[in-house]
RNA sequence: GCCCUGGUAGCUCAGUUGGAUAGAGCAUCCGCCUCCUAAGCGGAGGGUCACAGGUUCGACUCCUGUUCAGGGCGCCA
């Protein structure tokens, strides 16, 4: 059920009963308390079309609603109507959500989607720049597996291309030193970096990087060799970030660049069947309206380069055509940073072009910015200068490790490692997820590993305090039979808020945006610990402690579920 | 030069197809643990929503211009 939709379709067919054409309810929850639970905006804006009384309108919207069991209704202000929920309406509505296995979240039409994310470069660690596009899409992914949908995980990592010229050399220098590979490659970072230096450096071998280029592409056995050898140290190391972070990704979800490295010369063809590619400076180019570099040219799409070599449009056109003629995916979700953008835009329009992309079909481009230190410099991907993903969570963990130690020392080795682990990888996950902006990004560690207010820790708190009511006299949660009973002011702010968990969902569908779900368990969270203060639950006589732990039961759950479609786990003790 | 983003409290950020008095967290200040976990709760201060016009009953939101910042614009990905 939702409660939003429910009143939307409700005062729209009011409206639209007393001829009111086009009608429009524009339901939202309400700004302020006083405003009862929601509002209807759209009487005004139809006044207006009429040339009518805003007010009078309303009135007669009002009066073709007549008297209402579950609503009390109310004109306010120039013309909005204020709604409340009764409580006999309220408590009705809980015991619908107690019931719910879902928490009354319905399922959607399935359909199947198509999600890009993460998508790191192998030849180099996994940094603080993969976070985002990482933890969102993966959240993505849990909240539309959610729903219903069939989701297929794409993790389209880069283990293709010039990079991996000097990383081979320099694995089989190496190797002809007698030096141990496996050891020397612990370090991705490290072993990038010299063989990039030495690349700089040394003539000899940037010729040797480039001859292993061409042997790879080639097909040399040799170099394929290490080249799979390096690309399953690579992995493995994306797989263990993904471990700790608690992300969905697996091996099975890695479609590499150079998976499809066949059908290049395939995409090619069909391209130029279609009259698209045109010859310019001896590169295959398609040419599309709309495009328009410097100096007024029209700016091409480079498919292939007059050194006979293929570029990602290429290989990104290969994965469009493989997601919508292969996969048959209905929409396809590409969580990619924004300076992709035109990129991205041209990859679609040439896929639309060449006819891949059935009409049906839709690929977005969902974007976001550049992580950037506390000084507004970027985090840059050479010299040593970046963070390390895994420092990162390391370092988060270690920080909430102190802090258990002094808050909770009662808590076993054990469990404090385990809250550790919970509360530092929930607090660096959650900083990226209760963002929205698609714009850049100030990574600051103290902000980012901080422990209270609108942080992971906080909703993980709210929900270990609930657990420890339960737990104080052995109470299980399931076992509680009775009736919703609110009367204090706090307890009708928390029931409201429950009702309100599937709203957030579909926010989250809009525009993939995790913060609206951060937001809606944070506010949650808070009106929770409200309650908490002044709402004794045990010491409470029936009916009102058989319904406070009816409350404090859906809290936790909507909780759990909440955090759980973020990624981030909770903990019964912190 | 052109295109795309963005500019909201000291800092980091919300603000849902235009709605009522622009909201949080951090930081600062004042209260609250004989009471279910103080990683908490209650309260206070803090704003020219970059700037200037326009559209209208009403603009942080839409339009135009200006400015500042970031990104992108032919063979790196």
């Amino acid at each position: 059920m939702n409660l939003k939709q429910l009143l939307d379709d409700k005062v729209t067919a009011a409206m639209t009963t007393v001829g009111i054409a086009d009608a429009k309810a524009i339901v939202k929850q309400a700004q302020r308390s006083e405003f009862g639970h929601y509002q209807a905006n759209g009487i005004m804006g139809a006044a207006k079309r009429q040339k009518t009384n805003p007010r009078e309108l309303a009135a007669k919207v009002l009066e073709q609603l007549g008297d209402d069991k579950d609503l009390q209704l109310e004109i306010a202000g120039p013309g909005f109507i204020n709604i409340t929920l009764k409580p006999d309406f309220l408590a009705e509505a809980l015991k619908g959500l107690q019931n719910s296995h879902r928490l009354g979240v319905d399922t959607a039409q399935s359909r199947v989607f198509v999600v890009d994310y993460s998508a790191p470069n192998l030849a180099k660690e996994m940094h603080i720049g993969h976070l985002r596009s990482t933890t969102i899409g993966d959240t993505a992914v849990r909240v539309l597996e959610f729903l219903g949908q069939k989701v297929i995980r794409a993790n389209h990592v880069g283990d293709w291309g010039a990079q991996f010229g000097s990383l081979l050399a320099y694995m089989d220098q190496l190797a002809s030193q007698g030096e141990e590979l496996s050891s020397e490659l612990k370090d991705l970072e490290k072993f990038y970096q010299s063989a990039s230096a030495l690349f700089r450096s040394d003539e000899a071998f940037a010729s040797k990087a480039r001859s292993f280029v061409v042997r790879l592409q080639g097909g040399d056995e040799k170099c394929l060799a290490l080249w799979k050898k390096f690309i399953a140290e690579s992995t493995r190391h994306c797989q263990a970030v993904y471990d700790q972070l608690n992300i969905t990704l697996t091996a099975s979800d890695i479609r590499a660049e150079s998976a499809y490295n066949d059908v290049l010369p395939l995409v090619v063809d069909e391209l130029e069947e279609r009259q698209l590619l045109v010859e310019s400076d001896g590169a295959k180019c398609v040419f599309l309206d709309g495009f328009i570099g410097k100096d007024d040219k029209p700016l091409p799409a480079i498919i292939q380069k007059s050194d006979g070599g293929y570029p990602y449009m290429a290989t990104d056109l290969a994965a469009v055509r493989y997601r919508a003629s292969t996969i048959n995916a209905h929409e396809v979700l590409y969580f990619v940073g924004a300076q992709q953008q035109l990129h991205l835009r041209q990859v679609f329009a040439v896929a639309t072009a060449a006819g891949y992309i059935g009409d049906h079909q839709r690929f977005r481009h969902l974007p976001f910015g550049w992580v950037l230190k506390a000084d507004n410099t970027p985090f840059k991907t050479r010299d040593g200068a970046d963070v390390k993903l895994v420092d990162v969570l390391n370092e988060a963990v270690d920080r909430a490790h102190r802090l258990v130690d002094e808050k909770n020392p009662g808590l076993s080795p054990e469990e404090k490692k385990t809250v550790a682990r919970v509360v530092g990888i929930g607090a660096i996950k959650y900083a990226e997820l209760s963002k929205n902006r698609t714009t850049d990004y100030i990574f600051d560690w103290d902000t980012m590993l901080s422990f209270e207010g609108n942080t992971a820790p906080y909703l993980q708190y709210a929900y270990t305090r609930i657990q420890s009511i339960f737990r104080r006299e052995n109470i299980s949660p399931t076992e509680i039979h009775g009736e919703f009973h609110l009367t204090d002011p706090a307890e009708f702010r928390l029931a409201v808020k429950l009702l309100q968990f599937g709203e957030a969902i579909n926010g989250i569908i809009e525009d993939y945006q995790a913060n609206i779900l951060c937001n809606y368990l944070f506010d949650l969270a808070g009106i929770f610990m409200s309650f908490y203060e002044a709402c004794p639950v045990l010491k409470a006589t029936d009916p009102h402690r058989t319904s406070r732990l009816l409350l404090c039961h859906l809290t936790a759950r909507t909780l759990h579920k909440g955090l759980d479609l973020l990624g981030i786990e909770t903990v019964e003790q912190m």
